[in-house]
DNA sequence: CCCGGAACCTGAAGGC
DNA sequence: TGCCTTCAGGTTCCGG
């Protein structure tokens, strides 16, 4: 499930590909995957245009391009960008889109649940406008968290994958920040004190960059450009790691439901607070 | 405004 | 072996 590590490094590895190339023709093999303009409006407007830049917000990759216009890709839970050579003849499975460059290389958007989105609009803000801060940026701070969480009554498990409050952090990072920071996902949101913030604020961070640096996790559909799999998921301490013990303690590792989400906790590193 | 749950999808995995 | 059920989860929408 690409989250904010993944969609960043599929952003790092495409740059030196992508940048400066044309597209050139554009297959749509799941039409429903465009939301703006309309699926039969889309060739039309998009080959010939040139990629200028490529950039991440949340979970969105975003591509500037000279006209102004901005090419946006969401790849909810099942999506990734794999980069074809102009000289391959293999068939790519799942493929939904597929963008021709000026190159011959063929970038596909795969996405087996269907789930994915595609936009080409003029104004970026019309798709990523209402997202949160970006937790990695410096105006992340213990106090900009303190004030997201203040009076939230809702498990400081939901709230992090609110992209509206923080961008970019899901279901699996959500898990190893409140493990890092010895929260239970049940812990009301505005229930914390300033040191479990500021606890919940570094751990944000360092499981969000240890995800970068290991090129994303790849517990189910997510691959890289080049289709290889991330290793974060090889470091995880809870998520995704049911029945199998604590790295911390030893203790079994718990799942359960948060938001019809599975959620992964130590029940001895991550003790809920008595009401 | 805030919170919780269903819907959208379909491959993979587990049960019988 | 094979059918059936369940699970996976980001976002949006809707109800309380």
């Amino acid at each position: 499930m690409p989250e904010l590590p993944e969609v960043e490094t599929i952003k790092n590895d495409l740059s030196p590909y992508l940048i400066g190339r044309t597209i050139t023709d554009i297959t749509l093999t799941w039409s429903k995957s465009v939301i703006k303009p309309s699926s039969l409006e889309l060739p039309g407007r998009l080959i010939g245009q040139t990629i200028k830049d490529i950039q991440r917000r949340g979970k969105y990759l975003i591509f500037p391009l000279e006209s102004g216009q901005y090419l946006i890709m969401h790849m909810k839970m099942s999506g990734s960008l794999i980069l074809k050579a102009a000289s391959s003849q293999e068939e790519v499975r799942f493929s939904r889109t597929i963008f021709t460059l000026d190159t011959g290389e063929r970038l596909h958007f795969i996405d087996p649940r269907k789930f994915g989105m595609i936009w080409l609009i003029e104004d970026k803000e019309e798709v990523v406008g209402k997202l949160g801060p970006e937790p990695l940026e410096p105006a992340f701070t213990p106090d900009t968290l303190s004030k997201i969480l203040s009076n939230r009554k809702a498990p400081i498990k939901a709230l992090l994958c609110d992209q509206e409050l923080i961008a970019g952090i899901g279901n699996m990072y959500a898990d190893e920040a409140l493990f890092a920071s010895r929260l239970h996902p049940y812990e009301i949101g505005g229930n914390l004190d300033d040191k479990e913030v500021t606890l919940l604020h570094q751990g944000i961070i360092s499981v969000l960059r240890a995800g970068i640096a290991h090129y994303g996790a790849s517990t189910s559909d997510y691959y890289r450009p080049d289709g290889t799999k991330g290793m974060a998921h090889m470091f995880f301490n809870v998520a995704h790691r049911g029945g199998k013990s604590c790295p911390v303690c030893g203790t079994t590792i718990q799942r359960t439901m948060v938001r019809n989400r599975g959620t992964y906790f130590c029940p001895e590193c991550q003790k809920l607070r008595q009401p």
